[in-house]
DNA sequence: ACTTTATATTAGCTCACACTAAATATATTT
DNA sequence: AAATATATTTAGTGTGAGCTAATATAAAGT
């Protein structure tokens, strides 16, 4: 079994890649030293889950993506379970999660995709790893992508990041919603968005972290 | 923050205590070499949380049982979260509430509590301590301990041992069941005890860790 | 092409927690 | 009371995962 520490390696670097992992990224992310991630990665290089290329950046192996998916999978599926159960808020979801993933057997993991019918999106919108580490091909549309006018569903939004959650809630921008980007201010830094009885301003760098399709699907 | 480790030292002197606990039982529980117990009992010691005499036992401090209590709490409270929405057997409660309770916040756990309406009982009837550390005096009988013929109620019953909790089960012995002790066959090692409908004979070890009630209470 | 700056890696150290083997206490028998 | 058995502790090692300081490489600027 993968320690802790092995498998939020293998989970930052899942999500920052899929290519090149910068270290200091990693190392940011999981707040340690750049030096530690380093050494972590040789220790993973070793083990047969990581490609390193040093000064270029690491990448996972077939295996070590395996692995990294599995506990995507956890981490999306209690989410998905304590959303349901305890109603909290959407924004407590991600830091219980990621402290109880690593804990989860494979019983519980099956009992608990069961019980929800196997969902394939968490709470946020992201797709939930299969049990094998399959994960279905995303076709969502990055929200900064899209045309004017275009009438487009909200699919997925972050969830790293409680305070942009709460934000994102408070306008009314959480998955299944409805909108349309009415202008694009690029010098402004953001598009406007109208909903169903409001319009917003977002910036760039949230629309890029904010994924739909079109309303006919 | 204790550690996985630390913790489970601190739930394993609490669970063999209250007093003397001795390295070898706490090795032995742990799966751990004994020297390896010692060396943590003496951690443990150092920073105030275990008293210890070499060569005749350890116990807790009470900031060590308040942080043992801690943990029994998510145990139990675990325990009975996963019962009540997943209804898993008895018998796999315990593993899956032993490898979840160290990831369990202090805000879950409360969100925990409330949704379960603050219950005082797990489902294998084992007192639940509040959340700082308060333990209910147990006023339970052990079963062992009581005379023929008293109409009892079962109350608590051992969860450490999946195969056994699966042989209670099938032979109706479960909180709140209704018994009678018949008779006692001390020279063939147990007790006859009368249920509803049906009526077995019971180890004087396993009767030992069955706790029950009189019935009318 | 050379120098500066930013990013990565290595070297060397620390701590927690395990292990085995050896030494020492305590308990039990004879 | 001595001899044996059992339990406990000490000594010495190893591994995982972190840290800082020093060094190496790559990228950018002049």
């Amino acid at each position: 079994m993968d320690s802790v520490a092995v498998e939020n390696y293998l989970k930052s670097i899942w999500e920052l890649g899929p290519d090149d992992v910068a270290t200091q990224d990693l190392a940011q992310l999981l707040n340690v030293a750049p030096a530690s991630a380093t050494k972590m990665v040789q220790r993973l290089t070793e083990r047969g889950l990581v490609k390193h290329i040093p000064y270029k950046g690491a990448s996972l192996t077939s295996e070590g993506r395996r692995r990294a998916l599995s506990v995507v999978r956890r981490h999306r599926l209690l989410e998905t379970f304590l959303s349901q159960t305890l109603d909290l808020g959407r924004e407590q979801l991600h830091d219980e999660a990621e402290n109880l993933e690593h804990g989860l057997s494979t019983e519980l993991e099956t009992a608990i995709a069961n019980y929800l019918g196997n969902p394939e999106r968490d709470p946020h919108g992201h797709p939930i790893p299969g049990p094998n580490g399959e994960l279905p091909i995303d076709e969502d549309l990055l929200l900064s992508d899209c045309s004017l006018n275009q009438y487009l569903v909200v699919t997925q939004v972050p969830d790293r990041d409680p305070e942009l959650l709460t934000w994102l809630e408070k306008n009314g921008i959480f998955p299944g919603i409805k909108l349309k980007i009415v202008s694009r201010d690029d010098f402004g830094g953001g598009i406007n968005v109208s909903l169903e009885d409001s319009s917003i301003q977002i910036s760039t760098s949230v629309a890029n972290e904010v994924y739909v399709k079109l309303e006919n699907d």
